[in-house]
DNA sequence: ACGAAACCTCCAAG
DNA sequence: ACTTGGAGGTTTC
């Protein structure tokens, strides 16, 4: 008979900027984790470990080696010590000793390519955490919730903003707000909406008009810092629009590359923006923006994988091609993961983000609606 | 054909 | 990476 000796989950308080064991078990430096029903799972220094974490602790758990009942009494006896050291080896694996959050900081400081390049989620939880209202503490950790655009009218907004971090969308932000939440009627907002996609919680009064997509659209370029891109992604994924097709850089070169756009003009400009975005609702109708999404992923997925045939192709040692396909993952690659996922997935904040950022401006245009020249 | 307004493109900067 | 806004050129009326 064997025995399988299995402890309990224990916990380890562990901030998710300080690790986030889904980032760092996938990263390429480490191989032989897998993951089995929402569980990280390794072997190391003869135990079985198993990992799962949420916002605030690293949850683990050991399994010791299977063994006969006929071993030896002081094999018996030497486990139970040994486990005692599996926090500590935790603690030495994922270098917790180390405040990664003041590193950042440092190598931020000392180097604008990095400040610019490490992915820092920290912006919209600045925002939340200084204008939104607390909701509660969990473990006591507190969450704010997304402020509501009159939260963001006081006097120092845009200083305060800009020492959080915000450059120059604090002026952008603040005036936004100050637009919205002043100068609109309050259910402006909910007037842009697509009425056959209506918000979770929006309570829009029967006599309200609602906006086509042009004209929520439109509305939104007049607001300061809000461009045809940006207007898109709020309509797309915060107001209800299927048939939004936000045109970036990537998605203008795959409409040249697969749709024949810019041939003999190359310059992009609003009409040709507008074009753009009605090739595609022209080709795929109405839930044309999630179409664009998925040929946007997969794109990005190809490039990233062709990237990585080329260094592998390009090795120059056998070495070098077995740890490429051994799984290291070039940066550039894991970033553009982390770009689809956001990409892919609209998470419940997306909405509320744009909301915050809506409002329209003056009635005077700011941008040309002309076509091209004849 | 002229002048002004409208419009466009380019580009730096945030 | 996207948007603004100014300079300077072109088109329209």
């Amino acid at each position: 008979m064997v025995l399988k000796r299995i402890s309990e989950w224990r916990k380890l308080p562990v901030a998710l900027s300080e690790l986030c064991i889904d980032t760092t078990l996938r990263c390429g430096q480490s191989f032989r984790w897998q993951k089995i029903n929402d569980e990280w799972v390794c072997t190391l220094h003869g135990r079985i470990l198993s990992l799962k974490q949420d916002s605030t602790h690293l949850h683990y758990k050991v399994t010791w080696p299977e063994q006969s009942l006929k071993g030896s009494p002081a094999k018996q006896k030497l486990a139970p010590k040994a486990e005692d050291d599996t926090q500590a080896l935790l603690h030495h694996y994922f270098s917790l000793d180390l405040d990664l959050s003041s590193l950042y900081e440092q190598w931020s400081n000392v180097d604008p390519n990095f400040r610019k390049k490490a992915p820092t989620f920290t912006g919209v939880h600045k925002l939340c955490k200084h204008y939104g209202p607390l909701i509660a503490h969990i473990d006591g950790v507190p969450f704010y919730d997304f402020p509501k655009p009159d939260d963001l009218t006081g006097n120092g907004v845009e200083s305060n903003l800009r020492e959080l971090g915000f450059g120059y969308r604090a002026k952008y932000i603040a005036e936004t707000a100050r637009i919205v939440a002043h100068e609109k009627p309050s259910n402006w907002l909910e007037t842009l909406r697509n009425p056959d996609n209506p918000g979770f919680s929006s309570q829009l009064k029967p006599d309200a008009r609602n906006s086509t997509y042009k004209e929520a659209h439109e509305a939104l370029l007049a607001l300061k810092g809000v461009g045809p891109k940006v207007a898109d992604c709020v309509c797309l994924m915060g107001l209800g629009w299927g048939e939004s097709v936000p045109v970036d850089t990537h998605v203008w070169q795959i409409a040249q590359r697969d749709y024949k756009f810019g041939k003999k003009a190359k310059t992009f400009n609003k009409a040709m923006y507008d074009a753009v975005g009605d090739h595609f609702r022209d080709l795929w109708g109405k839930y044309a923006g999630w179409a664009h999404s998925v040929l946007f992923t997969a794109d990005l997925k190809a490039f990233s994988d062709q990237s990585l045939m080329k260094e592998e192709t390009h090795g120059v040692s056998i070495k070098e091609e077995l740890i490429e396909t051994n799984g290291i993952v070039s940066p550039k690659k894991r970033k553009l993961v982390e770009t689809k996922t956001v990409t892919v997935k609209p998470e419940p904040g997306v909405e509320e983000i744009k909301l915050a950022t809506e409002g329209e401006g003056d009635a005077k245009r700011r941008r040309t609606r002309s076509r091209g020249r004849a």
